[in-house]
RNA sequence: CGCGGGGUAGAGCAGUUUGGUAGCUCGUCGGGCUCAUAACCCGGAGGUCGUGGGUUCAAGUCCCACCCCCGCAA
């Protein structure tokens, strides 16, 4: 098939690598426009462009496909459109362009945690499965039927950021698989229960705010779910302090306070129990585990974090 | 030229202001104590102080250039 792709960060990347890699021929990619990004503001290029690039792959990069990228598609007279974490919604007019449709590779568990970051969702809610879906994009937002899904048991000790790598090579097999499949005629798309679909918001700085009432598995949550973006962090000296990785812990005390150092991390009373934090990061320092960071930076028992 | 922090033993840090013996916590190795231990005691090994140049009797420390890492802002 002549596919057009579409994606931008890292978890599309595996995607179209096994598209690159599959019989099909993959005729172009769209993918969001260069950003101001890192330090010096220098723009970069998505993670997708690159390796379109290195390719050979014409690249298309419209502030609004369904405003000026339009033509470009139709140009192109794809058979199939695929994306994954486009990052931009797509109007009618563009669907009706491939003419066998186009299919979305997506972070979850359908109809579990629609839109923009669920893999995050997942987490902060506590999941116990997570996976990807493959689904018939429609006009709304991840509401097409679904064709296939992936599930595994969500390891309880993952960032978002580790299990989005993990979940971006179990697309990409499941991409190839529903392909094959629909080219063999055995899909059958299957609509969304809308009972027992959750539409999650997308990330916002503010969600790293840790609330110390809160109970120690809610916080771990947090803290895993929101790495490495936005982040959870408590206000340190002139900077703050991010919490980088943490798992619920034993002990009691006010919540906020330090109750044990050293060893087991950096172990913080909770609204209930407590989180052990295990992986931290100074301002202007690098991720660490938390018992090197104490070695040379002792944090006393009774220490209140805001 | 967006703003800022940092690079010292295997890990995390202090020491740089005011140049003059390489220091702390931990790990590691050896020994001791203990029913036992992530505990405690004694002893040892381990360092081109990011790189290159300069100043000096003497540079981790002062000067110049460069490399690498990180935070903020976007």
């Amino acid at each position: 098939m002549r596919i057009v792709f579409m994606g931008t960060p890292d978890f599309a990347v595996p995607s179209l690598q096994a598209l690159i890699d599959s019989p099909h021929e993959v005729i172009g990619v769209f993918t969001q426009p260069d950003r101001p990004k890192g330090r010096g503001g220098k723009v970069q290029a998505s993670p997708v462009k690159q390796l379109a690039q290195r390719h050979g792959i014409p690249v298309f990069q419209p502030e609004r496909i369904r405003r000026d990228g339009v033509e470009d598609l139709r140009a192109l007279a794809p058979d199939l459109c695929v994306t994954a974490a486009f990052g931009q919604i797509l109007s009618q007019e563009v669907l009706d362009i491939p003419r066998l449709g186009t299919v979305n590779v997506h972070a979850s568990l359908l109809p579990r945690h629609r839109g923009s970051a669920p893999i995050a969702w997942a987490i902060l809610q506590g999941d116990e499965e997570v996976g990807v879906t493959t689904m018939l994009t429609d006009k709304g937002i991840d509401t097409g039927a679904m064709l296939l899904a992936k599930s595994l048991k969500r390891d309880p000790l993952m960032t978002c950021g580790e299990l989005t790598e993990v979940l971006s090579r179990v697309g990409a097999e499941l991409l190839l698989e529903t392909l094959a499949a629909m080219d063999a005629g055995t899909l059958t798309p299957v609509p969304q229960d809308e009972s027992r679909m959750t539409y999650d918001p997308m990330l916002k700085k503010e969600m790293g705010e840790i609330d110390w009432s809160q109970c120690g598995q809610d916080i771990a949550n947090q803290i895993l779910g929101l790495n490495p973006w936005p982040g959870c962090s408590v206000p340190w000296g002139e900077g703050r302090l991010k919490l980088l990785r943490a798992l619920p812990a034993e002990g009691e005390g006010e919540p906020g306070e330090v109750i044990a150092s050293g060893k087991q991390g950096l172990v913080i009373a909770c609204g209930q129990g407590a989180v052990a934090v295990t992986q931290l990061q100074a301002p202007g320092g690098k991720a660490m585990a938390a018992t090197d960071y104490l070695r040379g930076h002792p944090i006393p028992v009774g220490t209140h974090l805001g």
